[in-house]
DNA sequence: TTTTAAATTTCGATA
DNA sequence: TATCGAAGTTTAAAA
């Protein structure tokens, strides 16, 4: 039996049925009125409500309301989940340490409890990356800049990892900052940061700021689909350059699709 | 009647179970052997395997794995969740738009379902977030530096918002970013933006790489529990300043404390 | 609606 | 194990 359901069990059906879940390696879903405590990196609380807990066999513990994305409260993999009766009331408790939180959830009222012993050896196949856009790029780095040859693809510097270190065609040095996404503040910060290490032999401590504008010898170049105004304003303001570059790979983006049915 | 649960229901009665969960507003939960195609701002596709579904009232749907916090596929609320049979079995889709995206699930084999008329009026508390942090300071900057004054809490600039504008004995400006947890080269990065723009007099245009160091007028304070030394290097180097802050508004962040029992 | 930054971010790769 | 950066990030707040 790949599934055994329970409707309205009693505390001490809710915490034998969890524990053989947690023994067997199985799935646990549990629909109840609760309230949940969280303690950890924050510390939080949630009053009585309906939701949906799942606990998994990797430790895994999530608490869902009945709207949005994210769990209203969690537990990543890594840890364990318990369970015992305390003062009439099934609780559940998922811990884990580095770094040291807890989850516990006292429940009030189930309404249903489902055990499944799940075997899944599928792993999720994706295309679209910004690991296939640097590919795309570094096969087709005129896409860019007519003439741009790259040098050096996730060159390693002393303050982290530039995507491309290319140089264009009058043999100038170019940074290469590559966004899957619309270009964040953030991301000009990074290419700011990369850029200012490839001064003509000043260190950054010499070269106050660390900035380095076109003509100083080095180009930084940040790729991405777009770029609000205010990002392209502050690569104007510091002689860095923005690249539009929305479509890339095709083939290998469109490669997974209409493998199930349309509707 | 909260719950309704189906034990390996036919195609037809899953479809018509989901129809009915969607149209009264209820949760549901399937557990299933199932196939998984993404489609939006990447693609993906996921092979068979036993994995638990979730539809929420909102829209919002979810695929998990028996392993990882995270599901596998998902659709964030504001969209619409759809079934029908295809080819003789159970489909769902979970449709939006802005971005146009959308996750199709073929179930091949239904073991379970539940459907839960929750109700949760609840809200999450939490203490220890950053913006609780930033008010600890601002009532004690002190814990940053004796004699600091703080003159502005975010402050509007022309690359971004500021945590704090302050001033030190010497009356000298200091720029200070805040945050909770362990500081990273992207925190410098954002520090050494906002300070860039408080050089005396001058546009980040007039001055290249728009750095500024200590001397220059005007002190960049980043303020986390701790950084890493390739992050507290960056910082030097550009005569900014770490201070290390853990310890803040415990009474705050004890509020929750002990509404459950313990262990 | 767009932008900006936080998040109990999680996750994966790498040293 | 710690660090670093991507993510279909999501979420919330502000303009």
């Amino acid at each position: 039996m790949v599934v055994e359901q329970l409707e309205s069990p009693d505390p001490d059906a809710v915490v034998e049925a969890a524990k053989t879940a947690f023994r067997n390696g199985a799935m646990l879903t549990v629909e109840a009125e609760c309230e949940v405590e969280y303690e950890g990196r924050t510390s939080g609380y949630l009053g009585p409500g309906d939701r949906i807990l799942v606990a998994k066999p990797d430790g895994t513990f999530l608490v869902h309301q009945p709207t949005g994305h994210k769990p209203v409260n969690w537990m990543p993999g890594g840890g364990s989940v318990s369970t015992r009766v305390s003062e009439g009331e099934p609780v559940l408790l998922a811990r884990r340490s580095n770094p040291t939180e807890r989850v516990e959830v006292r429940i009030h009222e189930c309404y249903g409890l489902t055990r499944f012993d799940a075997t899944d050896g599928a792993t999720y196949e994706e295309s679209g990356t910004e690991a296939e856009m640097h590919e795309y790029i570094a096969e087709n780095p005129d896409v860019l800049e007519e003439g741009l040859r790259i040098v050096e693809h996730e060159r390693e510097t002393k303050y982290g990892f530039v995507d491309f270190y290319a140089v264009d065609a009058n043999g100038t040095p170019v940074v290469v900052e590559v966004k899957r996404i619309q270009a964040t503040l953030n991301h000009f910060d990074q290419l700011q940061r990369y850029v200012s290490l490839y001064e003509d032999g000043k260190t950054p401590a010499e070269s106050p700021g660390g900035g380095v504008t076109a003509g100083d010898g080095v180009r930084g170049m940040l790729v991405a689909p777009s770029a609000s105004d205010r990002v392209k304003r502050a690569l104007r303001d510091n002689g860095l350059e923005f690249v539009g570059l929305s479509e890339f790979g095709l083939d290998a983006k469109g490669s997974t699709e209409a493998k199930l049915t349309d509707f």
